[in-house]
DNA sequence: AAAATAGTGTCTCTTAGACACTATAGG
DNA sequence: CCTATAGTGTCTAAGAGACACTATTTT
Protein backbone atom coordinates (compact mmCIF):
# COMPACT_ATOMS: atom_id res chain seq x y z
CA UNK A 1 0.00 0.00 0.00
CA UNK A 2 2.78 2.66 -0.47
CA UNK A 3 1.81 4.25 -3.13
CA UNK A 4 2.39 7.66 -4.48
CA UNK A 5 -0.95 8.99 -4.93
CA UNK A 6 -0.93 11.89 -8.03
CA UNK A 7 -2.39 15.30 -8.09
CA UNK A 8 -4.97 13.95 -10.71
CA UNK A 9 -6.18 11.67 -8.01
CA UNK A 10 -5.88 13.54 -4.95
CA UNK A 11 -8.36 15.80 -6.62
CA UNK A 12 -10.69 12.48 -7.10
CA UNK A 13 -10.38 11.84 -3.17
CA UNK A 14 -11.08 15.29 -2.21
CA UNK A 15 -14.48 15.39 -4.09
CA UNK A 16 -15.50 11.83 -3.73
CA UNK A 17 -18.39 11.48 -1.57
CA UNK A 18 -19.91 8.38 -0.18
CA UNK A 19 -22.74 9.93 1.14
CA UNK A 20 -24.36 9.69 -2.65
CA UNK A 21 -24.69 5.83 -0.88
CA UNK A 22 -26.93 4.98 1.39
CA UNK A 23 -25.15 2.97 4.33
CA UNK A 24 -26.00 0.56 6.59
CA UNK A 25 -24.95 1.33 10.35
CA UNK A 26 -22.46 -1.85 11.43
CA UNK A 27 -22.38 -3.77 14.80
CA UNK A 28 -20.19 -6.51 16.24
CA UNK A 29 -22.36 -9.22 18.95
CA UNK A 30 -20.51 -11.30 21.09
CA UNK A 31 -21.72 -14.69 21.90
CA UNK A 32 -19.36 -15.09 25.26
CA UNK A 33 -19.61 -18.66 26.67
CA UNK A 34 -17.95 -19.63 29.68
CA UNK A 35 -18.33 -22.91 31.92
CA UNK A 36 -19.67 -23.17 35.46
CA UNK A 37 -20.08 -25.81 37.73
CA UNK A 38 -23.22 -27.49 37.45
CA UNK A 39 -23.49 -28.22 41.52
CA UNK A 40 -22.00 -25.79 44.03
CA UNK A 41 -22.86 -28.08 46.88
CA UNK A 42 -21.20 -31.04 45.52
CA UNK A 43 -17.71 -31.63 46.72
CA UNK A 44 -17.39 -35.17 47.23
CA UNK A 45 -17.53 -35.98 43.57
CA UNK A 46 -16.57 -34.48 40.17
CA UNK A 47 -18.50 -31.66 39.06
CA UNK A 48 -20.63 -31.87 36.06
CA UNK A 49 -20.17 -28.67 33.99
CA UNK A 50 -22.54 -26.59 32.51
CA UNK A 51 -22.39 -24.06 29.33
CA UNK A 52 -23.20 -20.81 29.58
CA UNK A 53 -23.65 -17.36 27.18
CA UNK A 54 -23.89 -13.84 28.46
CA UNK A 55 -27.03 -11.81 27.64
CA UNK A 56 -28.21 -8.61 28.01
CA UNK A 57 -31.62 -7.29 29.29
CA UNK A 58 -32.76 -4.55 26.95
CA UNK A 59 -33.52 -1.35 28.69
CA UNK A 60 -34.50 0.56 25.79
CA UNK A 61 -36.98 0.26 22.83
CA UNK A 62 -36.42 -1.95 20.49
CA UNK A 63 -37.15 -5.27 22.21
CA UNK A 64 -37.13 -3.42 25.17
CA UNK A 65 -37.06 -6.44 28.21
CA UNK A 66 -35.82 -8.87 26.06
CA UNK A 67 -32.83 -10.59 26.31
CA UNK A 68 -30.10 -10.05 23.61
CA UNK A 69 -25.85 -10.42 22.98
CA UNK A 70 -24.01 -7.95 23.95
CA UNK A 71 -22.64 -5.89 21.36
CA UNK A 72 -22.21 -2.28 20.01
CA UNK A 73 -22.08 -0.11 16.93
CA UNK A 74 -18.44 0.31 15.04
CA UNK A 75 -16.26 3.44 15.43
CA UNK A 76 -14.77 4.87 12.00
CA UNK A 77 -11.24 4.50 14.10
CA UNK A 78 -11.35 0.77 14.82
CA UNK A 79 -11.57 -2.44 12.97
CA UNK A 80 -15.34 -4.51 13.97
CA UNK A 81 -13.03 -7.26 16.16
CA UNK A 82 -12.00 -3.72 18.18
CA UNK A 83 -15.19 -2.90 18.63
CA UNK A 84 -16.01 -6.73 19.64
CA UNK A 85 -13.36 -6.56 21.92
CA UNK A 86 -14.49 -3.25 23.49
CA UNK A 87 -18.13 -4.26 24.37
CA UNK A 88 -16.61 -7.76 25.93
CA UNK A 89 -14.12 -5.21 28.12
CA UNK A 90 -16.97 -2.72 29.02
CA UNK A 91 -19.18 -6.32 29.93
CA UNK A 92 -16.67 -8.78 32.07
CA UNK A 93 -13.61 -7.03 32.22
CA UNK A 94 -12.38 -9.75 30.21
CA UNK A 95 -9.30 -8.68 27.52
CA UNK A 96 -6.64 -10.46 25.24
CA UNK A 97 -8.47 -13.69 24.20
CA UNK A 98 -9.36 -15.21 20.98
CA UNK A 99 -12.08 -13.48 18.96
CA UNK A 100 -13.65 -15.52 16.37
CA UNK A 101 -15.88 -14.17 13.80
CA UNK A 102 -18.55 -16.28 13.04
CA UNK A 103 -21.15 -14.57 11.13
CA UNK A 104 -21.95 -11.70 9.40
CA UNK A 105 -25.63 -10.73 9.52
CA UNK A 106 -27.96 -9.02 7.16
CA UNK A 107 -30.63 -9.77 6.49
CA UNK A 108 -33.11 -6.57 5.63
CA UNK A 109 -35.42 -5.73 8.29
CA UNK A 110 -33.40 -8.03 10.66
CA UNK A 111 -33.60 -4.68 13.15
CA UNK A 112 -36.62 -2.64 13.03
CA UNK A 113 -34.56 0.55 13.68
CA UNK A 114 -33.27 0.27 10.03
CA UNK A 115 -30.35 -1.27 8.04
CA UNK A 116 -28.17 -2.38 10.92
CA UNK A 117 -25.44 -5.46 10.07
CA UNK A 118 -23.97 -7.32 12.18
CA UNK A 119 -20.89 -9.19 12.54
CA UNK A 120 -21.16 -11.62 15.33
CA UNK A 121 -17.39 -12.90 17.07
CA UNK A 122 -17.41 -16.03 19.77
CA UNK A 123 -15.10 -15.61 22.28
CA UNK A 124 -14.80 -18.41 25.16
CA UNK A 125 -13.87 -16.94 28.72
CA UNK A 126 -12.81 -18.38 31.97
CA UNK A 127 -15.60 -17.92 34.41
CA UNK A 128 -12.88 -17.25 36.85
CA UNK A 129 -11.88 -14.20 35.20
CA UNK A 130 -15.40 -12.46 34.51
CA UNK A 131 -16.51 -9.84 36.51
CA UNK A 132 -19.97 -8.47 35.10
CA UNK A 133 -20.15 -4.69 35.84
CA UNK A 134 -23.08 -3.81 38.06
CA UNK A 135 -22.54 -0.30 38.51
CA UNK A 136 -24.84 0.23 35.05
CA UNK A 137 -28.46 1.11 35.55
CA UNK A 138 -28.76 0.90 31.69
CA UNK A 139 -29.34 -2.45 31.59
CA UNK A 140 -29.24 -6.33 33.51
CA UNK A 141 -26.39 -8.98 32.63
CA UNK A 142 -26.50 -12.32 33.06
CA UNK A 143 -25.48 -15.40 32.52
CA UNK A 144 -27.68 -18.39 30.96
CA UNK A 145 -27.39 -22.32 30.15
CA UNK A 146 -28.28 -23.01 27.18
CA UNK A 147 -31.51 -24.85 28.47
CA UNK A 148 -32.67 -21.92 29.65
CA UNK A 149 -33.04 -19.97 26.44
CA UNK A 150 -35.87 -22.01 25.44
CA UNK A 151 -38.44 -20.06 27.64
CA UNK A 152 -36.65 -16.63 26.61
CA UNK A 153 -37.22 -13.66 24.90
CA UNK A 154 -35.11 -12.83 22.82
CA UNK A 155 -35.03 -9.59 20.82
CA UNK A 156 -33.79 -9.51 17.12
CA UNK A 157 -32.06 -12.29 15.27
CA UNK A 158 -30.06 -13.22 17.94
CA UNK A 159 -31.28 -16.93 18.78
CA UNK A 160 -30.15 -17.77 15.49
CA UNK A 161 -27.14 -16.80 16.14
CA UNK A 162 -26.87 -18.30 18.78
CA UNK A 163 -27.67 -21.62 17.96
CA UNK A 164 -24.68 -20.56 14.75
CA UNK A 165 -22.30 -19.92 17.17
CA UNK A 166 -22.99 -23.14 19.22
CA UNK A 167 -22.09 -24.98 16.39
CA UNK A 168 -19.12 -23.48 15.70
CA UNK A 169 -18.24 -24.22 19.21
CA UNK A 170 -18.95 -27.62 18.94
CA UNK A 171 -16.79 -27.94 15.76
CA UNK A 172 -13.93 -26.37 17.82
CA UNK A 173 -14.03 -29.43 19.98
CA UNK A 174 -14.92 -31.96 17.35
CA UNK A 175 -11.23 -30.76 16.02
CA UNK A 176 -9.56 -30.42 19.76
CA UNK A 177 -9.02 -26.95 19.02
CA UNK A 178 -6.53 -25.26 21.15
CA UNK A 179 -9.16 -22.50 22.07
CA UNK A 180 -10.89 -25.11 24.22
CA UNK A 181 -8.85 -24.51 26.85
CA UNK A 182 -10.17 -20.43 26.95
CA UNK A 183 -12.85 -22.02 29.07
CA UNK A 184 -10.42 -23.57 31.69
CA UNK A 185 -8.33 -22.05 34.35
CA UNK A 186 -4.64 -22.05 33.97
CA UNK A 187 -4.15 -25.54 35.33
CA UNK A 188 -6.72 -28.20 35.11
CA UNK A 189 -7.18 -31.96 36.00
CA UNK A 190 -7.95 -34.33 33.34
CA UNK A 191 -11.27 -35.63 34.30
CA UNK A 192 -12.15 -32.12 34.27
CA UNK A 193 -11.32 -31.07 31.06
CA UNK A 194 -13.45 -34.36 29.78
CA UNK A 195 -16.68 -32.92 31.12
CA UNK A 196 -16.02 -29.60 29.18
CA UNK A 197 -15.76 -31.50 25.93
CA UNK A 198 -18.57 -33.90 27.08
CA UNK A 199 -20.85 -30.75 27.98
CA UNK A 200 -20.17 -29.24 24.59
CA UNK A 201 -20.08 -32.03 22.28
CA UNK A 202 -23.06 -33.41 24.28
CA UNK A 203 -21.78 -37.24 24.60
CA UNK A 204 -20.07 -39.68 27.12
CA UNK A 205 -16.59 -40.04 25.67
CA UNK A 206 -13.93 -42.91 27.31
CA UNK A 207 -11.61 -41.90 30.10
CA UNK A 208 -8.81 -43.66 28.29
CA UNK A 209 -8.79 -42.47 24.54
CA UNK A 210 -9.68 -38.88 25.58
CA UNK A 211 -6.76 -39.28 27.73
CA UNK A 212 -4.40 -40.38 25.20
CA UNK A 213 -5.83 -38.01 22.80
CA UNK A 214 -4.87 -34.91 25.10
CA UNK A 215 -1.39 -36.23 26.09
CA UNK A 216 -0.69 -34.22 22.67
CA UNK A 217 -1.87 -30.84 23.94
CA UNK A 218 -1.16 -30.68 27.25
CA UNK A 219 1.39 -31.24 29.59
CA UNK A 220 1.85 -31.62 33.42
CA UNK A 221 2.22 -29.33 36.01
CA UNK A 222 3.68 -29.75 39.60
CA UNK A 223 0.61 -29.28 41.09
CA UNK A 224 -2.29 -31.99 42.30
CA UNK A 225 -5.80 -31.56 43.39
CA UNK A 226 -6.54 -33.22 46.58
CA UNK A 227 -9.03 -33.37 48.91
CA UNK A 228 -11.32 -36.10 47.32
CA UNK A 229 -11.99 -39.51 49.18
CA UNK A 230 -9.90 -41.33 46.38
CA UNK A 231 -6.64 -41.22 44.41
CA UNK A 232 -5.25 -37.84 43.65
CA UNK A 233 -5.30 -36.02 40.48
CA UNK A 234 -2.53 -34.72 38.66
CA UNK A 235 -3.29 -31.21 36.77
CA UNK A 236 -2.21 -30.54 33.59
CA UNK A 237 -1.76 -27.05 31.53
CA UNK A 238 -1.91 -26.52 27.35
CA UNK A 239 1.77 -26.80 26.23
CA UNK A 240 3.29 -23.69 24.73
CA UNK B 1 -39.65 -11.88 15.23
CA UNK B 2 -43.42 -12.00 15.62
CA UNK B 3 -43.63 -9.40 17.85
CA UNK B 4 -46.07 -7.01 19.36
CA UNK B 5 -45.08 -3.55 18.27
CA UNK B 6 -46.52 -1.31 20.95
CA UNK B 7 -47.87 2.23 20.76
CA UNK B 8 -44.85 3.45 22.77
CA UNK B 9 -42.25 1.71 21.07
CA UNK B 10 -43.75 2.73 17.45
CA UNK B 11 -43.34 5.95 18.52
CA UNK B 12 -39.51 5.27 19.84
CA UNK B 13 -38.85 3.68 16.11
CA UNK B 14 -40.44 6.75 14.63
CA UNK B 15 -38.16 9.29 16.00
CA UNK B 16 -35.00 6.75 16.11
CA UNK B 17 -32.83 7.87 13.98
CA UNK B 18 -29.03 6.14 12.68
CA UNK B 19 -28.55 9.03 11.49
CA UNK B 20 -26.86 10.26 14.69
CA UNK B 21 -23.99 7.61 14.20
CA UNK B 22 -20.95 8.14 11.27
CA UNK B 23 -21.77 4.72 9.31
CA UNK B 24 -19.39 2.95 6.78
CA UNK B 25 -20.28 2.09 3.08
CA UNK B 26 -20.26 -1.76 3.34
CA UNK B 27 -18.88 -3.75 -0.25
CA UNK B 28 -18.69 -7.28 -1.17
CA UNK B 29 -15.89 -8.55 -2.86
CA UNK B 30 -15.83 -11.78 -4.50
CA UNK B 31 -12.50 -14.06 -4.71
CA UNK B 32 -13.06 -16.58 -8.07
CA UNK B 33 -10.98 -19.77 -8.65
CA UNK B 34 -11.46 -21.40 -11.62
CA UNK B 35 -9.56 -24.26 -13.00
CA UNK B 36 -8.03 -24.53 -16.65
CA UNK B 37 -5.89 -26.64 -17.98
CA UNK B 38 -1.83 -25.18 -18.61
CA UNK B 39 -1.30 -26.43 -22.38
CA UNK B 40 -4.39 -26.20 -24.70
CA UNK B 41 -2.04 -28.14 -27.70
CA UNK B 42 -0.82 -30.94 -25.14
CA UNK B 43 -3.25 -33.89 -26.41
CA UNK B 44 -0.76 -36.56 -25.86
CA UNK B 45 -1.04 -36.95 -22.09
CA UNK B 46 -3.08 -35.44 -18.89
CA UNK B 47 -2.23 -32.00 -19.09
CA UNK B 48 -1.94 -30.15 -15.68
CA UNK B 49 -4.13 -28.03 -14.63
CA UNK B 50 -3.72 -23.98 -13.36
CA UNK B 51 -5.59 -22.05 -10.69
CA UNK B 52 -6.80 -18.80 -11.68
CA UNK B 53 -8.35 -15.91 -10.20
CA UNK B 54 -10.78 -13.61 -12.03
CA UNK B 55 -9.63 -9.49 -11.52
CA UNK B 56 -10.58 -6.26 -12.76
CA UNK B 57 -8.84 -3.22 -13.79
CA UNK B 58 -10.19 -0.20 -12.44
CA UNK B 59 -11.05 2.94 -14.60
CA UNK B 60 -11.31 4.89 -11.88
CA UNK B 61 -9.65 6.79 -9.11
CA UNK B 62 -8.11 5.21 -6.58
CA UNK B 63 -6.19 2.69 -7.76
CA UNK B 64 -7.18 3.28 -11.30
CA UNK B 65 -5.19 1.02 -13.66
CA UNK B 66 -4.40 -1.04 -10.28
CA UNK B 67 -5.75 -4.68 -10.79
CA UNK B 68 -8.55 -5.49 -7.75
CA UNK B 69 -11.24 -7.84 -7.01
CA UNK B 70 -14.72 -7.61 -8.88
CA UNK B 71 -17.15 -6.18 -5.92
CA UNK B 72 -19.43 -3.46 -5.08
CA UNK B 73 -21.16 -1.87 -2.75
CA UNK B 74 -24.63 -3.37 -0.97
CA UNK B 75 -27.91 -2.48 -1.00
CA UNK B 76 -30.04 -1.76 1.67
CA UNK B 77 -33.01 -4.09 0.37
CA UNK B 78 -30.26 -6.97 0.15
CA UNK B 79 -28.14 -9.33 2.64
CA UNK B 80 -24.27 -8.82 1.62
CA UNK B 81 -24.62 -12.51 0.03
CA UNK B 82 -27.17 -11.60 -2.55
CA UNK B 83 -24.94 -8.46 -3.58
CA UNK B 84 -21.60 -10.76 -3.91
CA UNK B 85 -24.12 -12.90 -6.53
CA UNK B 86 -25.30 -10.03 -8.58
CA UNK B 87 -21.73 -8.83 -9.08
CA UNK B 88 -20.41 -12.54 -9.90
CA UNK B 89 -23.42 -12.79 -12.14
CA UNK B 90 -22.65 -9.44 -13.91
CA UNK B 91 -18.64 -10.56 -14.45
CA UNK B 92 -18.87 -13.91 -15.19
CA UNK B 93 -22.99 -15.06 -16.29
CA UNK B 94 -22.45 -17.45 -13.51
CA UNK B 95 -24.96 -18.20 -11.15
CA UNK B 96 -26.62 -21.04 -8.63
CA UNK B 97 -22.70 -21.62 -7.34
CA UNK B 98 -21.77 -21.56 -3.47
CA UNK B 99 -20.12 -18.90 -1.92
CA UNK B 100 -18.61 -18.68 1.16
CA UNK B 101 -17.70 -15.53 3.54
CA UNK B 102 -14.07 -15.79 3.95
CA UNK B 103 -13.42 -12.66 6.14
CA UNK B 104 -14.50 -9.17 7.10
CA UNK B 105 -11.66 -6.16 6.32
CA UNK B 106 -12.84 -3.22 8.21
CA UNK B 107 -9.06 -2.17 8.75
CA UNK B 108 -9.21 1.85 9.25
CA UNK B 109 -7.22 3.36 5.78
CA UNK B 110 -8.03 0.73 3.84
CA UNK B 111 -9.71 2.38 1.31
CA UNK B 112 -8.92 6.03 0.64
CA UNK B 113 -12.25 6.69 -0.12
CA UNK B 114 -13.19 6.67 3.45
CA UNK B 115 -14.68 4.15 5.86
CA UNK B 116 -15.19 1.24 3.88
CA UNK B 117 -15.96 -2.47 5.45
CA UNK B 118 -15.38 -5.47 2.62
CA UNK B 119 -17.18 -8.72 3.18
CA UNK B 120 -15.46 -11.00 1.20
CA UNK B 121 -16.88 -14.28 -0.67
CA UNK B 122 -15.18 -17.15 -1.76
CA UNK B 123 -16.33 -18.56 -5.29
CA UNK B 124 -15.46 -21.88 -7.43
CA UNK B 125 -16.45 -21.69 -10.79
CA UNK B 126 -16.03 -24.32 -13.47
CA UNK B 127 -14.00 -22.25 -16.59
CA UNK B 128 -16.85 -23.75 -18.94
CA UNK B 129 -19.72 -21.74 -17.58
CA UNK B 130 -18.16 -18.21 -17.23
CA UNK B 131 -18.54 -15.87 -19.91
CA UNK B 132 -16.78 -12.72 -19.10
CA UNK B 133 -18.50 -9.98 -19.77
CA UNK B 134 -16.55 -8.19 -22.65
CA UNK B 135 -19.39 -5.31 -23.69
CA UNK B 136 -18.13 -3.23 -20.71
CA UNK B 137 -16.16 -0.27 -21.76
CA UNK B 138 -15.61 0.72 -17.96
CA UNK B 139 -13.36 -1.75 -17.09
CA UNK B 140 -11.37 -4.80 -18.04
CA UNK B 141 -11.32 -8.18 -16.75
CA UNK B 142 -9.10 -11.01 -16.61
CA UNK B 143 -7.93 -14.59 -15.35
CA UNK B 144 -4.52 -14.57 -13.68
CA UNK B 145 -2.52 -17.87 -12.24
CA UNK B 146 -1.62 -17.01 -8.59
CA UNK B 147 2.06 -17.36 -10.11
CA UNK B 148 1.31 -14.06 -12.39
CA UNK B 149 0.22 -11.81 -9.16
CA UNK B 150 3.70 -10.91 -8.21
CA UNK B 151 4.54 -8.68 -10.70
CA UNK B 152 0.75 -7.17 -10.74
CA UNK B 153 -0.20 -3.76 -9.22
CA UNK B 154 -3.05 -4.73 -7.24
CA UNK B 155 -4.71 -2.12 -5.21
CA UNK B 156 -6.31 -1.78 -1.55
CA UNK B 157 -5.58 -4.21 0.32
CA UNK B 158 -6.75 -7.08 -2.11
CA UNK B 159 -3.40 -9.11 -1.88
CA UNK B 160 -3.99 -10.06 1.27
CA UNK B 161 -7.80 -10.93 0.72
CA UNK B 162 -6.62 -13.08 -2.15
CA UNK B 163 -3.69 -15.00 0.12
CA UNK B 164 -6.68 -15.76 3.07
CA UNK B 165 -8.80 -16.79 0.29
CA UNK B 166 -6.11 -19.51 -0.79
CA UNK B 167 -5.87 -20.73 2.27
CA UNK B 168 -9.80 -21.29 2.66
CA UNK B 169 -9.16 -23.09 -0.76
CA UNK B 170 -6.48 -25.53 0.70
CA UNK B 171 -8.10 -26.03 3.79
CA UNK B 172 -11.54 -27.11 1.65
CA UNK B 173 -9.42 -29.47 -0.29
CA UNK B 174 -7.49 -30.69 2.46
CA UNK B 175 -10.99 -31.41 4.13
CA UNK B 176 -12.25 -32.98 0.91
CA UNK B 177 -15.12 -30.65 1.08
CA UNK B 178 -17.56 -30.95 -1.57
CA UNK B 179 -17.25 -27.72 -2.60
CA UNK B 180 -13.86 -28.62 -4.89
CA UNK B 181 -16.14 -30.57 -7.71
CA UNK B 182 -17.53 -26.74 -8.37
CA UNK B 183 -14.21 -26.69 -10.16
CA UNK B 184 -14.94 -29.50 -12.84
CA UNK B 185 -17.49 -30.07 -15.17
CA UNK B 186 -20.51 -32.31 -14.52
CA UNK B 187 -18.45 -35.88 -15.07
CA UNK B 188 -14.51 -36.32 -14.85
CA UNK B 189 -11.87 -38.65 -14.59
CA UNK B 190 -10.25 -39.41 -11.95
CA UNK B 191 -6.99 -38.19 -12.88
CA UNK B 192 -8.56 -34.71 -13.96
CA UNK B 193 -9.63 -34.66 -10.34
CA UNK B 194 -6.24 -35.69 -8.69
CA UNK B 195 -4.69 -33.25 -10.84
CA UNK B 196 -7.15 -30.47 -9.50
CA UNK B 197 -5.93 -31.25 -6.15
CA UNK B 198 -2.27 -31.46 -6.36
CA UNK B 199 -2.77 -27.80 -7.83
CA UNK B 200 -4.68 -26.53 -4.73
CA UNK B 201 -2.65 -28.50 -2.31
CA UNK B 202 0.93 -27.70 -3.85
CA UNK B 203 2.29 -31.59 -3.53
CA UNK B 204 1.75 -34.83 -5.51
CA UNK B 205 -0.54 -37.27 -4.34
CA UNK B 206 -0.35 -41.21 -4.76
CA UNK B 207 -2.77 -42.57 -6.99
CA UNK B 208 -4.24 -45.77 -5.68
CA UNK B 209 -4.92 -43.80 -2.13
CA UNK B 210 -6.52 -40.84 -3.63
CA UNK B 211 -9.04 -42.96 -5.56
CA UNK B 212 -9.61 -44.84 -2.66
CA UNK B 213 -10.75 -41.74 -0.44
CA UNK B 214 -12.73 -40.43 -3.73
CA UNK B 215 -14.35 -43.61 -4.07
CA UNK B 216 -16.68 -42.12 -1.05
CA UNK B 217 -17.80 -39.43 -2.80
CA UNK B 218 -17.76 -40.12 -6.60
CA UNK B 219 -20.05 -42.52 -8.30
CA UNK B 220 -19.22 -43.76 -12.00
CA UNK B 221 -21.29 -42.51 -15.24
CA UNK B 222 -21.37 -44.67 -18.43
CA UNK B 223 -19.02 -41.99 -20.46
CA UNK B 224 -15.58 -43.02 -20.71
CA UNK B 225 -13.10 -40.86 -22.45
CA UNK B 226 -11.41 -41.97 -25.53
CA UNK B 227 -8.68 -41.26 -28.13
CA UNK B 228 -5.73 -41.30 -25.97
CA UNK B 229 -3.12 -43.46 -26.80
CA UNK B 230 -2.85 -45.89 -23.78
CA UNK B 231 -6.29 -47.53 -22.27
CA UNK B 232 -9.40 -45.52 -21.49
CA UNK B 233 -10.77 -43.83 -18.53
CA UNK B 234 -13.84 -44.28 -16.75
CA UNK B 235 -15.62 -41.00 -16.23
CA UNK B 236 -17.24 -39.83 -13.09
CA UNK B 237 -19.73 -37.45 -11.36
CA UNK B 238 -19.88 -36.30 -7.48
CA UNK B 239 -22.40 -38.40 -5.78
CA UNK B 240 -26.03 -37.20 -5.15
C1' DA C 1 6.26 -54.77 -29.30
C1' DA C 2 6.78 -50.13 -27.05
C1' DA C 3 5.00 -46.26 -24.65
C1' DA C 4 1.87 -44.31 -21.75
C1' DT C 5 -1.52 -44.02 -18.56
C1' DA C 6 -5.73 -46.62 -16.30
C1' DG C 7 -6.78 -49.18 -12.67
C1' DT C 8 -5.88 -52.97 -8.67
C1' DG C 9 -3.82 -55.81 -4.59
C1' DT C 10 -1.76 -55.66 -0.50
C1' DC C 11 1.68 -54.62 3.21
C1' DT C 12 2.52 -51.65 6.97
C1' DC C 13 1.96 -48.07 10.34
C1' DT C 14 -0.89 -45.02 12.84
C1' DT C 15 -5.05 -43.88 15.11
C1' DA C 16 -9.53 -44.53 17.45
C1' DG C 17 -12.82 -47.23 20.03
C1' DA C 18 -13.69 -50.64 23.58
C1' DC C 19 -12.97 -52.33 27.89
C1' DA C 20 -10.82 -54.44 31.69
C1' DC C 21 -7.31 -53.89 34.70
C1' DT C 22 -4.40 -51.68 38.80
C1' DA C 23 -3.57 -47.58 42.16
C1' DT C 24 -4.60 -44.60 45.97
C1' DA C 25 -7.22 -41.37 48.90
C1' DG C 26 -10.87 -40.97 52.58
C1' DG C 27 -14.13 -43.11 55.54
C1' DC D 1 -12.32 -53.42 54.94
C1' DC D 2 -15.40 -50.46 51.11
C1' DT D 3 -16.24 -46.85 47.78
C1' DA D 4 -15.04 -43.71 44.45
C1' DT D 5 -12.32 -41.92 41.08
C1' DA D 6 -7.31 -41.73 39.08
C1' DG D 7 -4.69 -43.66 35.87
C1' DT D 8 -2.79 -47.82 32.64
C1' DG D 9 -2.39 -51.99 29.25
C1' DT D 10 -3.86 -53.93 25.37
C1' DC D 11 -6.99 -55.99 21.76
C1' DT D 12 -9.15 -54.80 17.56
C1' DA D 13 -10.80 -52.42 13.50
C1' DA D 14 -10.47 -48.64 10.30
C1' DG D 15 -7.78 -45.42 7.68
C1' DA D 16 -3.68 -43.54 5.38
C1' DG D 17 0.76 -44.00 3.02
C1' DA D 18 3.83 -46.72 0.09
C1' DC D 19 4.60 -49.32 -3.78
C1' DA D 20 4.47 -52.89 -7.05
C1' DC D 21 1.55 -55.21 -9.92
C1' DT D 22 -1.87 -55.99 -14.16
C1' DA D 23 -4.88 -53.94 -18.13
C1' DT D 24 -5.77 -51.55 -22.31
C1' DT D 25 -5.23 -48.14 -25.79
C1' DT D 26 -2.55 -45.89 -29.83
C1' DT D 27 1.60 -45.78 -32.48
Amino acid sequence: MDRKISKEEREFLNNYSLAKYERPSVAADIVVFRMVEKDEENKKKTRPKCLQILLIKRANYPFKNYWTLPGGFCRPDERIEETARRELFEETNVSGVDMKLIGVYSEPGRDPRGWIISNTYMVLVNHLDCELRTDKEAWEAKWFSLDELDGLDIGFDHRTIIREAFLSLKEYASSYSNRIFDLLPPSFTLAELQLVYEEILQCNLTKQNFRRKMMEFVEETDEVETGYSHRNSQKYRRKH
